[in-house]
Formats: structure tokens, C-alpha cells, sequence
DNA sequence: AATAATCTTGAACGACTGTTCAATCCCCGT
DNA sequence: ACGGGGATTGAACAGTCGTTCAAGATTATT
């Protein structure tokens, strides 16, 4: 006897279409401003089916991130556990910003790609986010392990130094996954910030280095 | 004869106060989600004198960056003539990094102080601002000013290297503009991010280490 | 003192917000 | 073949949105 499935086609799709068309709809104009209609019309639904599916539309919000941080999360785990496998800790710094920095920008791999890291700044800039809770519940234990990960790397340092440096990489990786093409008109073109690899290359290098040579003396005690 | 001056005390004040209310209520909702009645119900005014004063919605949005952005460009410009003043380029990297940063953080000083810092961030981090084009208006030319600055200082890097230690160094100062308690909470209330005097020191001694001893080896080819 | 210019006010406009509801549809197991 | 339950639909709900308008209050100029 095979499991009981519902109906495969239509159903499965009529959410999922209504979840695909919410991110890019989210990542433009944010939570308040995106509206459950403008969502409706590009799935191609009625706008009662998203409260139907989703309860609401602060349900809908939490589903697109209850789809994407968890491969984002695993794999920053994985990372870590290949930092914490090598001894030299010189080494092992660059191997914890990579943990932090690929998995985020790896998501250029799915369908809407940047999307959801538009969603993911937006949702840290707004101070309602507190009252979701997103990051409390999705990001932050992972954090946690990352800023542990840290402060083994340099076990003479002070919370403080170990917290902002945490901080600043994580808002050098922000920056890149907000850019509306900022970064095309300063250069007059000739750098574009989607282009993700170089991205993570060149901001891996900066904070790597700035990690292992940071001048210490005004900041070491406390 | 005195220059003909217009009623002074009710007319600035009232202006001036839906000025000044504005800015918490567009740093806490955002541009869309920020309503004309909140506003002037925080400024102790009919809503329709918004529009009497400023024309629009939008319209005060853009005062508000009218008022702010001139002290803090004015105050960047000033930190990289300085900075061009130090012969020695390893000594002016660090001028150059704190004539971006310092600016922003004293804020801190004026009354709304953070206020303003998240709507920039905020502003930076919409798809949207493009529309309004605050950013290439206000903000981009000084921009130009600190990438070339930069550039000064590496005379062999290229101009991706420029442009991508540039916005690693934006993003890195957006974040504690942004921060919702989020670093407290991490830190166990250890670190706290409106001590921006402190976030300015560990930011800038990360970044500077980060520019000086960068690992170019995959970047320097093209 | 009278006129003009400016500022302030409360009410109203049409458009749009998230959500709810009863009715209808369609597919599955019996 | 038929009933049942989840999926889908369009219409309607009560609010709120930014902006406008005519009227009134206040100040400046003649």
C-alpha cells in the first residue's frame, strides 16, 4: 500500500507557485510594503489562496524562510566542522570566514538567487523584525557557533573584539546582497555586484587578513 | 531696511517639528510603511500641513536627507584632505578608512541621532531608492571622492580591488547603523552596538589591517 | 485700518490594505 | 456511482493609505 498521497500536481504547485512568487515580490518592496495582491498576481492565484495556505501573510513571509535558511544554515555548520579539523588556527581563520561568507552566497545557485538575500538584509534593517523573530529563531544559533568558532581562532581575545569582528564581516556580506547597482555606477561599469564569486574572492581576502593583523592596542583591554 | 523676514517662531516650528518627528517614524517603518499620520500625529499636527510644507510624502523623505547628508559629506571631505596630506600611503590608508567611517558615527551627537543612520541603511537596502535617486544625488560624488582615495593608496591594485575594499568597508559600517539589539543579544548583553566609539575602533582597526595586508594572489589578475 | 499673503485646520476623496466568507470545484476512496 | 474533504474562487468586509479642498486663523504689507 503506498502512502497516502493528496492530490500531487495541482495542489503542490498552487503553494509553491504562490511561495516562488512571493520572494522576488518580498526582496523589492519589503514586508509592509509588498502586498498579498501584487503577490496573487504574479502566482497567478486569487488573493484568499495565500491565506488559506499560509494563514497569513506574516505565515507566507515565515515559509520563505523556513524553505531557505536551513540549506543555508547546514551548510555553515558543515564549514565549521572543516574549520575545527584544522589544527594550524592561521589556517583555520580563513576557513571560518568562508563558513560564514559561501553558504550565503551560494544561494545564486536556486531559481530566484538573490532574492531571498534582498529579503534576508531587508528583514535585519527593519526594526520590526524584532516582533517576527525570524532571527532569533533561524539565524541565531548558528551565529552563536560561528562567534565561538571565532574566538577559538584568536583565544587571547577579548569578547568585544571577537563580537566585532563577527559583525563587521557579516555586514561586508550584506552590503553585497542589497546592492541595486550602486556598485556598476561608481565603477562606470566595470564591477558588478552580482557577480558573487569575485564577490566572496575579494571580501574573503579583506577580512581574513583584517582578522590576523588588526592592531590590538587600543582595543585589547576590555 | 531688514531683509523681509517671514513670521520666525510658529512657522519654523511647525516645519521644523514635522521635520524632526519624521525621522524616528521613517527609521523605524521605512519609506512605504511609514505613514503621513503617524508622522503627524508624532509632530502634534493635521496631516494635511505634510503635504502643505513639503509637497509629498516623498517630499519629506528627501528633506530629511537635505538636512543630514551636507554635515557628514562636508566632514568626509575634510578627513580625506587631511588624509591626502600624510606623504607616507601606509600611514594615510588609515585616515582614509576613518574619513568614511567617523563621519557616520557622530551622529551620534545630533538629537535623532541613530534615527538617521538607519534610513540610510534602510534607503540602501531598497530596490525602490532608485526611483527616488537620493543616493546618486547626495551621496554617490563623495563616493567617487573615497574610492579614488583609496586607489592613491594601493597604486597597484586594480580597480575591482578598489571598489570591493570600498564596499567591504561600507558594508562592514552599515551594520551598526542597523542593529536592532541583535549584538547584545549574541553577546549575552556583553557588547553593546550604540557604543558607536567603540564600534568605530574595532571596525577601523579590522579594515585598515584588512586594505594593508590583503592576500591579492587571486584578485591581482584582472 | 484694510488688504494681501501665508499658515493652519478638519473633513472628505478614491484607491488600496489584509482578511473572511459562503459557494463551487475537483479528485480520491469506497 | 457516489459521497466527502481539501482546494479554489470571487465578492465583500472594515480599515487605512496619500492627497486635496474650502474654510478659517494668523501675520505682513500698504
Amino acid at each position: 500500500m503506498k502512502p497516502m498521497k493528496k492530490r500531487v500536481e495541482p495542489t503542490e504547485s498552487a503553494k509553491a507557485r504562490i511561495l516562488a512568487a512571493a520572494e522576488p515580490v518580498f526582496a523589492e518592496w519589503g514586508f509592509d510594503a509588498a502586498t498579498v495582491r501584487k503577490i496573487s498576481e504574479a502566482a497567478g492565484v486569487p488573493v484568499a489562496l495565500i491565506n488559506y495556505h499560509f494563514g497569513s501573510k506574516q505565515g507566507l513571509y515565515r515559509a520563505i524562510f523556513e524553505k531557505r535558511t536551513p540549506t543555508i544554515m547546514d551548510q555553515r555548520i558543515a564549514g565549521l566542522r572543516l574549520a575545527r579539523a584544522e589544527p594550524d588556527l592561521d589556517r583555520r581563520v580563513d576557513l571560518v570566514v568562508k563558513a560564514l561568507i559561501y553558504p550565503m552566497f551560494s544561494l545564486r545557485g536556486e531559481s530566484p538567487s538573490a532574492d531571498f538575500g534582498r529579503i534576508i538584509v531587508r528583514e535585519m534593517s527593519d526594526p520590526q523584525s524584532e516582533t517576527r523573530g525570524i532571527f532569533r529563531d533561524m539565524f541565531d544559533p548558528v551565529a552563536q557557533m560561528l562567534t565561538e568558532a571565532i574566538a577559538e581562532c584568536f583565544p587571547d581575545w577579548t569578547t568585544k573584539e571577537v563580537h566585532w569582528a563577527y559583525h563587521t564581516m557579516l555586514g561586508a556580506m550584506t552590503i553585497v546582497m542589497t546592492d541595486n547597482g550602486r556598485m556598476a555606477r561608481l565603477s562606470d561599469g566595470e564591477v558588478r555586484a552580482d557577480d558573487w564569486e569575485e564577490a566572496a574572492l575579494h571580501m574573503c581576502a579583506i577580512l581574513v587578513a583584517g582578522l590576523k593583523h588588526r592592531d590590538r592596542t587600543l582595543t585589547r583591554g576590555n
